[in-house]
DNA sequence: TACGGATGTGTGAACGTGCACACAGTAGGA
DNA sequence: TCCTACTGTGTGCACGTTCACACATCCGTA
């Protein structure tokens, strides 16, 4: 491995004005510095092209200005989930105009796992906010091991209280939602539940449940593994074969809806006149579906720029209440129910 | 802003297990330690907790062992180019095998490229990948001027010829898979074309124009300003009241592939029956659609892992020849043509 | 004259690490 | 006996920065 090239440093910046490091440190950090010192200092700088060494920076000062955005399992995220790019970028907006970079990890396999562990332990960020974390994820033990400024987007993490976090109440929207679509007339309404591994899947359909009461039928939930399109026309003929006169679906996320939908169109159903569908996320899917979705709007920029605001003022020092922070998902009524 | 804690440092090991600085250094990078001194250090380590300062380190080494995955302008390709996420899984693979750390960064703004740029010079990250970069960003600048091992995704950037790069043909592609299309008997072949300001979008054009030599004719080129599915329908619509007697259209990717099905489908012909449909990417479009597009194969996760392995190649101090690398781009022949 | 404050500059130490070097002991061969 | 090789350990320095401190000068005022 070669060694990267010598870089000037303040010491040869001062050697060329004829000054001290001091001098030249507080031309670029502030305090008092004479006229001359100073048009001295900067014209050595440009001739040299001069950047300071963050490294060194980060070494002495205990801090980086950066702050890691950790993106858990993000495989299936990224083709399928619209959200992680919208929490990106929320949280990226949030961080710059505090003037601290955002740099995002993706972990996938268990190298990456303690790749990025040591990462986050290695004084390369102050803090880090943790997408779609798993329960007993070993990133969060890093994370709470080393008291790490953090904030989780999504779930709380069961065993460590003391990390804020920020996601919405998937439970309510999904009842909200639901007693929508029971108000709307519908008499037989079933749900495409999915990620029944991870809490807002479970939320989902408890909050379907609790909508439905005692007209709730186990027989009219299909169970698919994921949020994915292919997932809601795996659902959607489940509940056909199932249940015939069907004629109202509540969607675990928008891109099951469509999947739901296409489904429907094969079956000779009409939407929203034969069948009620409504969605969950009001992703891009939602608008480009025919007809346009009825779905719970999840606010992914907000999130990402709350979690972002929860680390930045743990790094100012606020302590922050303990527990999380729930965002209103307003409910988007257009045509598919 | 409050200092994080004090952390443990290899001196404090050191005392704990009573040995100095250097055996603690030799038992955690290798070097003859005895077994006893071994052991005590180890015990040392885990009774404290101690986890290296990689700031430290970086500063020594004048390595981070980390490199820069920079997205320019990602706000559309994170909603629109399901390709973005692909290119990055495929780098981060490659360099998590070279034990790299891959850290992503995103440019939006002018505010986030002074930042990226800091970062970029800052000696916190060994080299750089970087995604549509347009033609006179600034961050090549800033790369040229460092001479930061890097290498682009897409095309070559204009002003530094030594900064190679992988990408795919355009130019090949999209007049191989016009050529496949004109070959299936298709007499009046259109194109949906977009992003024109974009090398990728004119050399789609162009391959298309030379794919139809003299039987090309400009006013079946609706010229869209984007990849998205939106632009498709805009596009196909345009086309149709062009040339009713349209029969085959070449969309320059599969989100507007999909409009253009869409739109087709309301005006009641059928694909493809009436009118054969391409598109490019083979992105997840691609096999959503009904029918499933025929279309070209865009090697995203190879393209990703290319430019990781152009940048570590780097790294270990091997001089690159110059110019850029092309990744194949089978036709994938499905049902839409 | 003496004092205090404001302005301006230089020096030494420290952040935590890795490496070169010095040094010590042991073993084997010429 | 001397030389070399190998194993094992401690010390000093350097990486590039910031900060506390010391020092120097100038000015207004008691």
């Amino acid at each position: 491995m070669s060694r990267p090239p010598k870089r000037a440093t303040v010491h040869d910046i001062a050697a060329a004005a004829g000054v001290s490091r001091g001098t030249v440190s507080r031309v670029l950090n502030g305090g008092y510095v004479s006229a001359e010192a100073r048009a001295a200092i900067e014209a050595a700088i440009l001739e040299v092209g001069y950047v300071p060494n963050n490294a060194a920076r980060t070494l002495k000062m205990r801090r980086s200005q950066a702050v890691a955005f950790v993106a858990l399992e993000p495989h299936s995220l990224f083709l399928d989930d619209p959200n992680i790019g919208s929490i990106m970028l929320g949280a990226n907006a949030a961080l710059s105009l505090a003037d601290h970079q955002m740099v995002s990890l993706v972990v996938e396999s268990q190298r990456d796992t303690e790749r990025v562990a040591r990462y986050l332990s290695g004084g390369f960020v102050d803090g880090a906010i943790v997408v779609s974390a798993r329960t007993r994820d070993p990133i969060i033990k890093v994370i709470s091991d080393l008291s790490l400024p953090a904030a989780f987007v999504g779930h709380p993490p069961e065993l460590s209280d003391n990390i804020p976090f920020v996601g919405i109440d998937n439970v309510g929207s999904a009842r909200a939602i639901t007693s929508r679509l029971a108000s709307s007339g519908r008499r037989r309404i079933g749900m495409i539940a999915a990620a029944l591994d991870r809490d807002s899947g479970i939320d989902r359909l408890t909050g379907f449940k609790t909508a439905l009461g005692t007209g709730y039928d186990p027989a009219l939930v299909a169970d698919v593994p994921h949020y994915d399109y292919g997932s809601g026309v795996k659902g959607m003929r489940l509940l056909l074969e199932r249940e015939p006169s069907i004629d109202g679906v509540f969607a675990a996320s928008d891109a099951i809806a469509a999947g739901a939908l296409e489904t429907l169109r094969e079956a000779g159903r009409s939407v929203p006149g034969d069948v009620g569908v409504v969605g969950f996320d009001d992703s891009t899917w939602a608008v480009r579906c025919q007809p346009q979705l009825s779905t719970v709007h999840q606010p992914a920029k907000e999130l990402g720029s709350c979690a972002a605001q929860l680390v930045l003022r743990q790094l100012r020092g606020e302590t922050l209440e303990p527990g999380g922070q729930m965002l209103p998902t307003p409910i988007v009524w257009r045509d598919s129910a």
